[in-house]
DNA sequence: TATAACTTGAAAATAATTATCTCTAATTGA
DNA sequence: TCAATTAGAGATAATTATTTTCAAGTTATA
């Protein structure tokens, strides 16, 4: 994890801006949870428990620079709030969600799965690709086994399945 | 058109709504701007344009109800606003983007381009896919076209190539 | 026609984000 | 070393998109 500040550290000097203790608090936050998808609240909140005196807005500042330097990615799944997302060191191209319309969990795909289809894109629409967005919306396994659970539970009544139509 | 607005009352009638004026025009704006990426207050604007006396807020309603409907998705590409855009008819997937960093162009790629990906992710995963949203950032045919263009005019000093780097 | 269920427009409310303003601490140049 | 400059900070006001409230229609149907 330090090794990771460091290298952080040194892409914001390249660039003339410091780690500041609040910028520093800000990106070990997101470390510390790199799996989850932290709003600006969600950040702040966990912030304030190591440097309470920090503010909201330097919070969105700091994600904002952050965001800029691509260290972080903004990602927005239409719930009103923008997520924000540490990108992993040395990857080339954004990772890809999987969003639960059940549970509202959302996994990540680190697997490229595009490079064929981009190559397509890049043919036949004449678009250079920089980056993409990959988010999948269906059902978790965690809710699928449930699923399966309940009609294992309810076999006298298998008709009622109506979470599996397509 | 006329055959278009007509289902979109029976899918209405179906569920128990129904086809007012104001949605009727709102439906109309829509179809009449199928290739834009109208955010609400865009369509607003061009609503009041043939019913002047409608209110903001029976927009955001219709447009609502059009989303739960699946008639129009409702999209974010980072800007701030949502936008909407309708879903062709008969479409079980839904469309990709291409946006360009550029010009901040949006155009539409309505090929299945995610079937085979979609088919590892169910298995790899687990993960039951209703729905997928793909965007892909990069610079547009046009834009391309403006860079050769230049680099042309500019052949001797072909290093200015900044935007070609990957 | 009466009644209930929907819809609407206007305005107020909410929520996320950004801008402004002042203050402090660090850096620089003489 | 010491004044001058500046980046970054916190607090708070302002903005902006969107949603909700509410009183007043409108429509379908009993």
């Amino acid at each position: 994890m330090e090794g990771r500040i460091n290298r952080i550290k040194k892409q914001l000097h390249g660039q003339k801006y410091k780690l500041t203790p609040q910028r520093e608090a800000t990106v070990r936050v997101l470390l510390e949870n790199e799996q989850d998808h932290l709003s600006a609240e969600d950040v702040y909140l966990l912030v304030k428990e190591k440097a309470p005196e920090i503010g909201l807005a330097t919070v969105y500042r700091t994600l904002e620079l952050l965001t800029e330097l691509k260290i972080v990615d903004k990602i927005n799944f239409g719930d009103g709030v923008a997520r924000y997302d540490l990108r992993r060191e040395g990857a080339s191209h954004f990772h890809h969600h999987l969003v639960c319309v059940e549970c509202g969990s959302v996994d990540e795909i680190q697997e490229d799965l595009l490079s064929e289809v981009e190559k397509v894109v890049e043919r036949k629409w004449h678009f250079k690709v920089k980056d993409h967005r990959l988010t999948f919306h269906g059902i978790c396994h965690r809710c699928l086994e449930k699923h399966e659970e309940e009609s294992r539970l309810n076999k006298e009544k298998p008709y009622l399945q109506e979470t599996e139509k397509v």
